[in-house]
DNA sequence: TAAGAATATTCCTTGACAAGAATATTCCTA
DNA sequence: TAGGAATATTCTTGTCAAGGAATATTCTTA
């Protein structure tokens, strides 16, 4: 999950990903659509391909990378736990219980302020 | 989009959000069962913060600190977007023609090799 | 108002990592 | 088999971000 999530949070990985979901792509080719260097593609799909978001096929000189869905799908899962947040107020629910114990517990305080 | 998987692609960070998971928590509650220092939490939570997955709400000398749903629904839909990649085989599919036209443009090749 | 609690900020140092440049590797075709 | 195409790897350098230590800030209560 990390291993994943650190993958993506470069940018030029980020766009090399967004560029596959179109389909799988020789080295090239993406070297041509995103302005980059021959050597930092190759170098940013071998940090994709270590934490699996990537996959290689072999044609002759040219290597053929596309998406793996694994990563993708371990990352959705794991949002998934978090649905709750926002398809329930539990959250404000708790907030507001844990600080009228904590007030309770001081036995009396004055006001607040609301943060940006 | 970015910007939050850089503030989530940190192990601290991650694990801080992990935590909030269960409900908004003041910062020294953090502190204690992450085992990091005060600062470090107050940094991480910063950044979190102007990556909009955090909320304040002040409560006397404490700061206490939600998630906020956003950026994980962002995070979610972008998702979506590559779903087909694993609920159809359009991309096998295209990675043949794509091939299939390359050659097609060299007039005639030999054989090929699988990757593993 | 002084003292202390809870948190934020600053400054510094160090480590990781991305880009650049050069070179190595692999495979095809003439 | 030589030459060239496509890609990978190595080495170096510069930058940025995380951690440590010290200090500043904010609020409460006596």
């Amino acid at each position: 999950m990390l291993e994943t999530l650190q993958a993506l949070a470069e940018p030029n990985r980020f766009q090399i990903v967004e560029l596959l979901r179109g389909g799988p792509r020789p080295v090239g080719d993406m070297v041509e659509k995103l302005g980059l260097r021959q050597p930092q593609v190759s170098k940013h799909l071998r940090v994709l391909s270590e934490a699996g978001l990537v996959d290689v096929r072999v044609d002759a000189q040219r290597r053929i990378y596309g998406l793996r869905a694994a990563p993708l799908r371990e990352l959705e899962q794991w949002i998934e736990r978090y649905r709750r947040i926002w398809e329930s107020n539990f959250q404000r629910l708790d907030a507001v219980l844990q600080e009228l114990k904590t007030r309770e517990k001081k036995r009396g305080s004055k006001k607040r302020k609301s943060a940006d």
